[in-house]
DNA sequence: GCCGTTTTCGGCCCGACTGTTTTCAGTCG
């Protein structure tokens, strides 16, 4: 099984035993399990058949129950202990844990009470009036749950970061114009950008928060609004996405800027840190004392204030998933991330040779424009009829083209590269004669991308072992919210990197974030630098800002990062590959 | 179910909002 699947069979245990009334703690355990195991750049399995159930042990959050759960998975396929869980309750009812409104204690005593086990069944129930006469829930509830069926088949899945983060600026925008607040700002997993949104989470300062509250519910992207109070309001947008607003007083901007951006995992650590000294941290500071009494002030007005009173350094937003930021600042260990201006190149750019729309000569312009000291001119050499681009026949006309755009644009090092693609056996597109006539050569897959797990991984494996590849191009192939990755061993692949001495592209047009951020941490630990690429097909395509948010959650620093090497770095790295290659 | 500069047992983050309640349970993040 992989790791997905058994987080997956996790999280459904979770849902499960909090639908039984199981102790919540043993529920989040499993919960706690699920999201390490999904974020964890190994296989499960190959943990399991290399260090046996004591490596499965030393993960945090697994002990001896879980590991041996985790191995009786990759060994058998299987859980007895799930599928024992399972026959208590129906396929569906977990389905309805869903909606809006209800959860575990709601959906039990619909299932023990009215035998219900889909969503249409507990619609028709809620419209036949018998559920409003039960004793605490009423018309208006019912009426929720009506609504929140319907919600949740317009609902939008999870928005891709750049998608949902252009969503949130507009809404910033709109409620800045109000001029009624001091401070606006984006915090949650937006804040921490990961790579797909679930809801905006938004936090203002104001003196006068009933007034924003007001403005916020009665912005034109407003749908309905969800819930309402005096400082927090929930809406619908009309684009399908929920947004949360937040409103504090400026004195405690930092204790909720803090505890808005989260990550949950992060912010039990981080409160549990701080329980152990004593001290209790809510939205609203950290203070000498307990919760119920709450005691002297410490910190609130900014995060840093926030961190330092648990006698910790700030931590930066992309890391805190609770995925060992708290470990490394303790210990001073915090990596200096890598930010957009400490980007020099570009090793990933199309030309209207294949299926850019501007010319060489303008993209090394734009290049240049923006900053950069070098860029690989990478058009794609590729089988599939609708692509232009380098072929046997004309690479000589190509090498023409970027000779005569290094005269016409000086002051920026061109290379010649190609981008290949990876045929479904993992040959190259090219032939060597013609590869080796290029500086650079990414090498991509865009077909064929359905292919096993083992006929995937071994397909890769042979083209970076090609001795005249230099990176491999946007490596799970994936197209965020359209098209899941390959299925691929992507650690075999990284070792393999590592072996030949390529590089691994983080590909950051938006539609890709490709690398995913645990594996970028992983090349890390391996010494398989990452080349941030725009794989840019205009000359307005050279943004990489997502693609810097991704690199930064995946822990990388400037020296990581192959195009943030000078020129000088980068082609010393160039010759010592080209040498290995002859 | 996990975990240990409080602990191998007894803890485990904290507060807002809703609906139906006369004081709070359930849900959410």
């Amino acid at each position: 099984m992989t790791n997905g699947e058994i987080a997956a069979a996790f999280e459904r245990i979770a849902l499960l035993l909090e639908l039984k009334g199981e102790n919540p703690f043993r529920v989040r355990a499993y919960e706690r399990a699920a999201q390490m195991i999904t974020a964890h750049p190994r296989e499960m399995r190959d943990l399991h058949s290399h260090g046996g159930v004591d490596a499965l042990k030393e993960l945090p959050g697994i002990g001896e129950d879980l590991a041996d759960k985790i191995a009786e998975m990759v060994t058998t396929g299987r859980l007895v202990y799930a599928t024992k869980l399972q026959k208590e309750f129906p396929e569906g009812l977990l389905a309805i844990l869903d909606i809006e409104g209800i959860g575990p204690k709601k959906a039990k005593l619909l299932w023990q009470k009215f035998r219900v086990r889909s969503i249409d069944e507990l619609e028709t129930l809620a419209q036949s009036g018998k559920l409003e006469k039960l004793k605490g829930w009423g018309p208006t509830s019912v009426r929720n749950i009506l609504r929140g069926i319907g919600d949740r088949r317009t609902l939008r899945a999870r928005l891709p970061l750049p998608k949902a983060l252009e969503l949130a600026e507009e809404l910033c925008a709109a409620l800045a114009r109000s001029k009624m607040c001091n401070r606006l700002e984006i915090a949650g997993s937006l804040r921490r950008r990961k790579e797909t949104i679930g809801d905006i989470d938004l936090l203002a300062t104001s003196r006068r928060p009933e007034e924003v509250m007001d403005a916020f519910c009665a912005l034109p992207a407003v749908q309905r609004v969800i819930g309402r109070g005096p400082t927090k309001a929930s809406v619908l947008l009309r684009s399908g996405v929920q947004a949360d607003l937040r409103v504090v007083d400026p004195a405690v901007f930092g204790a909720a800027l803090h505890y808005f951006t989260g990550g949950k995992e992060h912010n039990v650590i981080v409160r549990t840190m701080a329980r152990k000294r004593g001290i209790t941290i809510s939205e609203y500071g950290a203070f000498r004392g307990s919760a119920e009494r709450k005691g002297k002030l410490l910190a609130s007005r900014t995060e840093e204030d926030i961190f330092a009173a648990v006698g910790l350094p700030w931590i930066a937003p992309e890391l805190r998933e609770g995925r060992g930021e708290i470990e490394a600042a303790q210990k001073d260990a915090l990596p200096s991330l890598i930010t957009e201006d400490a980007i020099r190149g570009d090793m990933h750019v199309h030309t209207d040779f294949s299926d850019g729309t501007a010319s060489a000569v303008a993209m090394a312009k734009a290049a240049k424009a923006v900053g950069y000291d070098y860029i690989a001119i990478t058009d794609h050499a590729s089988p599939m009829g609708m692509v232009r681009g380098i072929k046997t026949g004309n690479i000589d006309a190509y090498l023409t083209m970027i000779d005569d755009a290094r005269r016409r644009v000086p002051g920026i090092h061109i290379l010649a590269g190609a981008e290949v693609d990876i045929l479904p056996d993992g040959r190259l597109y090219l032939p060597d004669s013609v590869l080796a006539k290029l500086d650079w050569v990414v090498a991509s897959i865009h077909q064929a991308f359905r292919q096993s797990r083992a006929e995937m991984t071994k397909r890769v494996l042979r083209a970076v072992a090609h001795p005249n590849v230099h990176l491999l191009g946007h490596p799970t192939a994936r197209l965020l919210g359209q098209r899941t990755g390959i299925d691929i061993d992507m650690e075999a692949v990284l070792h393999a990197a590592k072996k030949q001495g390529i590089a691994v592209e983080h590909n950051a047009s938006p539609e890709r974030l490709d690398l995913p951020d645990v594996f970028l941490r992983r090349a890390k630990e391996l010494g398989v630098p990452v080349c941030i690429d725009s794989d840019a097909h205009d000359t307005d395509g050279y943004d990489k800002r997502f693609g810097i948010s991704q690199a930064r959650r995946g822990w990388l620093e400037a020296g990581d990062v192959f195009n943030a090497w000078t020129w000088k770095e980068a082609n010393r790295w160039m010759s010592q590959r080209r040498s290995k290659s002859r």
